[in-house]
RNA sequence: GCCGAUGUAGCUCAGUUGGCCAGAGCAGCUGAUUUGUAAUCAGCUGGUCGGGGGUUCGAAUCCCUCCAUCGGCUCCA
């Protein structure tokens, strides 16, 4: 007998060699049913595979993200076996299950694989799935498993056996496919009721882009009919929240070829959103002590050089303006801190004058790969709401602290709850990589993951992802459809005061070398604003939307009422206009509504009479009538609520 | 940049065994209507079918090429 602990704390003994299964049948039928996977002294094991120890167990069922790994992981087996059999040759790279869903690299050969085949693989892998196969593990000695892969001239399997370890070596079989996996795995197959493959796609072979380019099959399966149904309406709902979509209704933003790609125009509506987001922005860091500087578009190559942006991204950059004058150059600018390491050069600084924050909403020109360009969340000209704070290394953990706050304040008053933090630290195994001396980075290490903890910032730490010339912090949002995107970054900088020899005298009337952060709260104002808006569905909070009222006349006999309106809601502050096209009242209300306005004030007969108007609230229909006195002083007070700078 | 897909009016989309002057709805314009909480009616305008080249008696439709967009990969100071 063997002891098993369950999350509870409590303890019940077992037959030697039980299975999750077992255990889960001794509880209820039912729950056995529902069992995908069990993590068994914290490692994930098959319900069908034998405990033979005292061991503590978790069960999980579908709601458990490790259940749903497995889940995916086995579909991706499932997939490959349905592959095997359609496209009989085909070679396999990796398949492992993501985030949401699962993919299988593969190489076709001449053969080629499109959209047009996924439904018959689909309905391969539920017909496979019936069979429910079961997904039987055998342990397999390195040399096997190589000639197994040898004879079959699958190269990439082998590649990946050379890497691994004589004696962890583990084969699945699911009907008539045998991977190279270490699981785990669903007990059979059965369970897996409703596949959907997404989207197949180019993907180098170890993503590494001097390899060969593999297919890549990405697809989603679940044990209900009923819940893929769900996540293809909420992917559904969330396509309709697309900033690209949106910005093009809205009016916000456009893009045009002739202009360039990745080059984005803002409209009047979206320009105005902007410069609010600047405004309160600008407000906030006036409170925090950060004074604007204004730097050009370009700079000369020598700025660049000197800063050493030349010699690591020349190449990959806009390449260099040239005057008529011989042997000029300049660079369109890809960061403002060259520019701003000029300014803090104008004349001596003291250690008195430190922290010294220069700001500037700057323009910056990168250029990213044609495939890359996404929407406003990853263009080729952008404005970041830069600053650079050059301080004492003893002042690094307190301005760290500042910017920290700036962040989350922004998150807050813009109502962002799901994000993440990420610090991001040195390779400590590869120390070479980096500049700056040991002691500098521990003390700024130190310094983020402090100041991080005493915010109560729940961080992820990545080793080996901090930029070569200091640690940082990372503020990530997700889109609509989950994707992933820095926003604010914070990074601590020991190099460029060493190349620019920025100075500052001490105390002690010696010369120092100040610390730089770089910081971007927003990130840039286009990607923000991307999010902004996938964020919201387009339904901005009222101090920031471009129209926050628009008054509708019943018809044309109360136009000169409705203009009176709005010139005193213009008046005090609320930005109203008026809808005074010749159209039903049904149709104004309709379009403005899609248009998504917070408020429509209808005006018509016995609105004029009593000199009151009829507020409607965006997506919440008619809420009465009031005085526009009350409803500006309404408008004004939820304003000042939602925003106090 | 790489793999794959897509590109028809301002917008959303129809139109492939290659064949009458390329269609619809919305938007726009003109007129009628003067409206009470999510689409009033009628008429009109609007398109080098992404650009260029080719095949063909004939191309939105087939081929080549370039551009842009979308989904990934790689990259991201």
């Amino acid at each position: 007998m063997i002891n098993i602990t369950f999350p509870d704390g409590s303890i019940r003994q077992f037959e030697n060699g039980v299975t999750a299964f077992d255990i889960a049948n001794s509880i209820s039928p039912r729950l056995a049913a529902e069992v995908l996977a069990a993590t068994v002294n914290n490692q994930i094991f098959e319900i069908n595979r034998a405990i033979n120890s005292d061991s503590s167990i978790k069960l999980h069922k579908w709601e458990d993200p490790q259940a749903k790994s497995t889940f995916w992981h086995s579909s991706s087996h499932l997939m490959a076996e349905a592959l095997e059999q359609l496209f009989p040759g085909i070679k396999f790279g990796i398949g492992p299950a993501i985030e949401v869903g699962f993919y299988y690299d593969v190489d076709t050969g001449d053969r080629q694989i499109t959209e047009s085949d996924l439904k018959r693989i689909e309905e391969r892998m539920l017909e496979l799935a019936r069979e429910k196969q079961t997904f039987v593990r055998r342990e397999i000695s390195k040399e096997e498993a190589m000639s197994t892969y040898v004879e079959k001239g699958d190269e990439y399997k082998c590649e990946l056996i050379k890497d691994l370890e004589d004696g962890t070596i583990s084969f699945y079989t699911n009907g008539t496919f045998t991977d190279l996996c270490r699981g785990p795995h669903l007990a059979d197959t059965s369970v897996i009721k409703a596949v959907k493959l997404t989207s197949i796609a180019g993907a180098y072979w170890r993503g590494d882009e001097k390899n060969k380019m593999l297919t890549r099959i990405y697809g989603v399966t679940f044990p209900q009919k009923k819940l893929l149904d769900e996540y293809l309406v909420m992917l559904e709902e969330a396509k309709k929240r697309d900033h690209r979509k949106l910005g093009k209704e809205l009016e916000l933003f456009a893009f045009s070829a002739r202009v360039g790609q990745g080059l984005p125009l803002w409209l009047p509506k979206g320009a105005m959103l902007r410069e609010r987001l600047e405004n309160f922005l600008k407000g906030v860091q006036k409170r925090y002590g950060y004074l604007p500087v204004i730097t050009p578009h370009i700079g000369q190559k020598e700025l660049y050089v000197t800063s050493g942006h030349y010699a690591k991204y020349g190449k990959d950059s806009f390449q260099p303006i040239h005057t008529p004058q011989e042997g000029e150059e300049f660079l369109l600018k890809p960061m403002n801190c060259p520019h701003h390491c000029e300014i803090y050069k104008t004349k001596p600084r003291s250690y008195k004058d430190m922290p010294l924050r220069l700001a500037e909403f700057g323009t910056v020109y990168r250029y990213e790969q044609s495939g890359e360009l996404h929407g406003l969340t990853r263009v080729r000209g952008f404005t970041q709401d830069d600053a650079h704070i050059f301080c004492r290394p003893d002042q690094l953990k307190e301005e760290f602290i500042k910017v920290i706050d700036i962040v989350l304040y922004i998150f807050k008053t813009l109502d962002f709850k799901d994000y993440t933090a990420q610090i991001s630290l040195r390779d400590p195994s590869n120390r070479e990589k980096y500049i700056g001396s040991d002691e500098n980075w521990e003390k700024a290490e130190a310094a983020i993951i402090e100041a991080s903890a005493e915010k109560g910032l729940k961080t992820v730490v990545e080793l080996g992802e901090a930029a070569f010339y200091g640690p940082k912090l990372d503020f990530m949002v997700r889109d609509a459809i989950g994707r992933k995107w820095q926003l604010g970054t914070i990074q601590v900088d020991y190099n460029l005061p060493e190349r620019f020899e920025l100075e500052y005298i001490g105390a002690d009337d010696k010369r120092h070398r100040p610390v730089m952060i770089h910081r971007a709260p927003f990130g840039s104002m286009e990607r923000f604003v991307a999010v902004l808006i996938e964020h919201t569905g387009g339904k901005f909070p009222l101090w920031l939307t471009p129209e926050q009222a628009v008054v509708l006349p019943i018809s044309e006999k109360y136009n000169d009422y409705a203009k009176k309106v709005v010139e005193f809601l213009n008046n005090n502050d609320i930005r109203a206009s008026i809808d005074d096209r010749n159209e039903t009242i049904g149709k104004k209300i309709r379009e403005n509504e899609l248009k998504r306005v917070p408020f429509l004030l209808i005006v018509g007969e016995k609105e004029m009479e009593t000199e009151m108007i009829s507020v409607r609230k965006q997506g919440d229909g008619d809420k009465g009538q009031m005085s526009v006195v009350e409803f500006a002083e309404m408008v004004n007070a939820e304003v000042k609520q939602q925003i106090d700078y």
